[in-house]
RNA sequence: CGGAGUGUAGCUCAGCCUGGUAGAGCACUGCGUUCGGGACGCAGGGGUCGCAGGUUCAAAUCCUGCCACUCCGACCA
């Protein structure tokens, strides 16, 4: 892509509404748009990144056995009334009417509606175990949306529902979201720890929200130091020792009954990305989602339900990636891998340089976007940074005479001047 | 929902207290000089001062009501 035909309103300073250093990242490179409070348009960046950070979810579900769905946003209140959600659901519910002043609903979840998929099609325990995603937006009628994507009101979210025909084979639905969660958030470059949440009326041990960690996270979160000395790309890891690992969020965590040596206590701020949980049959019996089981009789499913926030994945992960320029995007969600400056078009070497290396790179499929805006180069310097685009190349008079570029690291700053196809060569592979 | 605050140019803000021709920096347009870390000069364009009432000869400024947005608290992916 070419930066002076693309669309990047980056801007100098920050809006004032903006708090938090992800919201200001986001509307200073020109990612989003707030329409309404906890409400934004997604310009061309930000909706790269929302998209990258999808598609990863996307692949890990899918690995994990999950089949993907598109449930509509809007339902119809019916079916909440049939769970008894309709009146139990606060005002976080956008209740709307269609033009029959039918009862309608913006969905903030679909548990309800992926029972009725379930129910009007689902027999027999044969067809069991089965998981239902979709990724679609969500809306919640917050009291006080902020932090920008980090608690909008309309959100897109993951959210994938288990089916199974007892506790152990829903016990089991868990542990492969609960290892899908892991891997996930692994491949953006986020340590995700597990932490044992509120079961509600259920109990056990099954609901685990994911907190990352970043410096600037909502609440405060103590774990132990085994979390950061897993492997989570490991084929064969084991759920039963990761959930006795100590992790808490400040409201749950108790020092008293902490058993993690103190040396071993790690602290950190942390932002809730994720959330699994087994919920029985609170759904499947109202809602009549039952099968016939080995043995002739018809018995409720056992339930699990398991949410990511993708858009709210966006700012956590500028939280945890970015320093005093801008974002430092990790490469596996980075809307492109290669920022190229050009630091002068209008110098027949330098404009050369610059358009083999891109030509090159967006031949090998690399995503690159090129900066031939007519601007100094400071402006050009410091709209890269502020981006965070993986790996910079400047092309100016000085080196491209001989035929040499510069590649630098976002992350590392370290800078190197290097042969055009060598160069090429190195951004290629990989 | 309770408490606090802010709405003036695309962005950051001054002006309001003490009423009298709407400002600055950045951004934008044209020309020129510049050009390896957010340049400089000259000339320009752009504002229903959040909205509606009221007071006044006169309202961005004073009064009333409303709306939007932000922050602090309880809720949440």
């Amino acid at each position: 892509m070419r930066l002076s035909r693309y669309f990047l309103p980056v801007m100098k300073e920050a809006p004032a509404e903006a708090e938090i250093v992800s919201h200001k990242l986001m509307l200073r490179a020109g990612m989003i748009q707030q329409q309404s409070a906890g409400i934004y348009s997604w310009l061309p960046l930000g909706y790269a990144v929302l998209r990258k950070v999808e598609q990863i979810v996307r692949e890990e579900m899918n690995a994990a056995g999950a089949i993907e769905i598109l449930m509509p946003t809007i339902q119809s209140a019916d079916l909440w009334r049939e769970s008894g959600r309709y009146d139990a659901y606060g005002k976080e519910m956008l209740r709307i009417q269609d033009r029959h002043e039918r009862d309608m609903l913006f969905g903030p979840t679909n548990e309800e509606m992926v029972t009725d998929i379930f129910r009007r099609h689902v027999r027999s325990y044969r067809q069991l175990p089965l998981n239902l995603y979709h990724i679609q937006w969500k809306f919640r009628d917050e009291i006080r949306p902020r932090f920008g994507v980090m608690r909008g009101r309309e959100f897109l979210m993951k959210d994938a529902y288990s089916f199974d025909i007892d506790f152990e084979g829903a016990k089991r639905s868990y542990e492969a979201m609960f290892v899908a969660y892991l891997r996930a958030f692994r491949r953006m470059g986020l340590t995700a720890i597990p932490m044992q949440a509120e079961t509600g009326p259920i109990g056990g041990d099954l609901s685990h929200e994911f907190q990352i960690l970043a410096p600037t996270g909502e609440s405060a979160v103590y774990y132990d130091a085994a979390f950061e000395e897993v492997d989570f790309a490991s084929p064969d890891l084991d759920v039963e020792e990761l959930k006795r690992f100590y992790a808490a969020a400040d409201e749950k965590h108790d020092a008293a009954a902490c058993t993690v040596p103190p040396e071993r206590l790690r602290t950190g701020r942390g932002v809730e990305v994720g959330h699994i949980f087994y919920f029985g049959t609170k759904y499947s019996v109202p809602l009549k989602g039952v099968v016939t089981g080995p043995d002739g009789a018809e018995v409720p499913v056992h339930m699990g339900s398991y949410g990511i926030g993708v858009s709210r994945l966006v700012g956590a992960l500028i939280e945890a990636f970015h320093d005093d320029q801008g974002i430092v995007w990790p490469e596996s969600v980075a809307p492109f891998k290669v920022g190229i400056v050009n630091l002068r078009p209008e110098d027949e070497a330098t404009n050369g340089v610059a358009e083999t290396i891109y030509e090159a790179l967006q031949k090998a499929g690399v995503d690159v976007l090129l900066d031939d805006r007519n601007e100094r180069p400071g402006v050009k310097f410091a709209s890269m940074d502020l981006i965070g685009l993986p790996w910079q190349v400047t092309v100016g008079p000085r080196g491209a005479a001989a035929g040499l570029a510069e590649l630098k690291s976002r992350r590392g700053g370290d800078k190197v001047e290097i042969g055009v196809d060598a160069l090429i060569q190195r951004l290629t592979q990989s």
